[in-house]
DNA sequence: ACGACGACTTTTGTATACAAAAATAATGTA
DNA sequence: TACATTATTTTTGTATACAAAAGTCGTCGT
């Protein structure tokens, strides 16, 4: 099933909704600090203004949006200050998690990871499309990374790194790879797989944490260079 | 003013709708697990059910209620589990935000926070009612807890802590602290705004930790013990 | 030409109406 | 009585209607 544009038929349940709105905005679809005109997403998505409203008050709770009331939605934007903010708090939670699960992973859920890091190791030549293998190396790696943070045995971890990770941001890292980066990132997700499995969370977390701030650095040269 | 019965003649706005939600399911008014009537809510508050609904999921990504699709809100409960958990990321996230607030919090902040500290301590016999009490005392406690956090400067810190501190067991462990509990608790306080002043990030961070695990120990006593 | 004021348009916020789903009560059967 | 099945009621989800606020544009006066 394709996720492409509204088919006019179909209506969309509130789920979908947040869904469809968030990979939109997720891939820069609306522009940051774009207003977001309720009626005209309504329109676009084919359903009325109230399942869209709810969909943007769980969006600005997620921090894709912000809000101002009486005044309407905005695709929030982010600058220099955010992408160190972020990551430093990114590096902090999966740290953290990653520690946890060195001690905790169990074998089903380590060779889970391994075989997701290998998928994304073997993508040269899998999509002819930029922005759809963007997608799907992000996905995969929101499996990588959560499979890890659910080894970690934290209920709580998992809701609190999806209201961190700067979706724009780690589309935009990825989309933005150079042969190089991606080396470098999947060359950190090996020591990882083998710190977990050695069950040396020390390890795992000081990794981690290097990793993490490899994104930063490689979304803050992108955003130096203003690649596109 | 009291949270008490619906005056019947305002009309509540939407902040103000999420706000009074979130104090009742704080001090516990609806039971754990309880089911939150749509129109009931809105006829106790005097509104329609449309702000409530926006209330609602607002409250769910605050992770104060949880809503299953077709069948409603509930307060989300509770057990050992997320007290472990809720209280293991609050000692990462704010040991992280006392390291970081060491060596950047400014003067005026600092005595601020002392001011708060020293009225915590001066609380005894402030009050006649314990509730109010302990609404006061969490009051403050948050204020001194978010000026350090502030003081970090991580604007994204904030928001995810928001997120992290589950009220209604903040409102539990104040509720029921023992004069021995709130010494120690008034300790650490002290402790902290020592390391801070001293710029020591590294001893303030493990102060927080240390000051989040005497909270998290006296709630899995008060559980343990059935106190009410 | 520039800025203040006011009519008009757009957009948000709230209430209400109705459809769909779930929960509950009632009925029939073994 | 116990259980399955079917009405009935309750509750949620969505659409629509209207009121309030914000934004826009044109006019007028200096």
């Amino acid at each position: 099933m394709g996720a492409g544009a509204a088919d006019g038929r179909r209506r969309a349940g509130n789920a979908e909704v947040v869904e469809r709105l968030r990979s939109m905005i997720m891939v820069g679809e609306y522009e940051p600090w774009g207003r977001l005109v309720e009626e005209q997403l309504a329109r676009s998505l084919g359903v009325s203004r109230t399942p869209v409203r709810q969909a943007l008050t769980r969006l600005e709770a997620e921090g894709l949006v912000e809000i101002v009331p009486n005044k309407g939605a905005v695709v929030r934007g982010f600058g220099m200050e955010d992408v160190w903010d972020v990551y430093d708090l990114r590096a902090l939670l999966e740290g953290h998690a990653a520690r946890r699960a060195a001690g905790r992973i169990t074998k089903k859920e380590f060779e889970r990871l391994r075989a997701v890091a290998a998928e994304m190791e073997a993508v040269e030549g899998r999509f002819s499309d930029r922005q759809e293998e963007t997608r799907w190396l992000v996905a995969r790696n929101q499996e990588f990374h959560g499979g890890i943070v659910e080894a970690g045995r934290n209920r709580r971890l998992r809701g609190l790194l999806d209201r961190t990770v700067e979706l724009p941001l780690v589309f935009k890292a990825f989309y933005w790879y150079t042969p190089e980066e991606r080396q470098v990132s999947n060359h950190h997700h090996r020591q990882l797989l083998r710190s977990l499995e050695a069950g040396d969370g020390e390890r795992a977390e000081i990794v981690m944490r290097e990793h993490v701030y490899e994104g930063r650095d490689t979304v803050i040269r992108a955003l130096e260079e203003g690649r596109e």
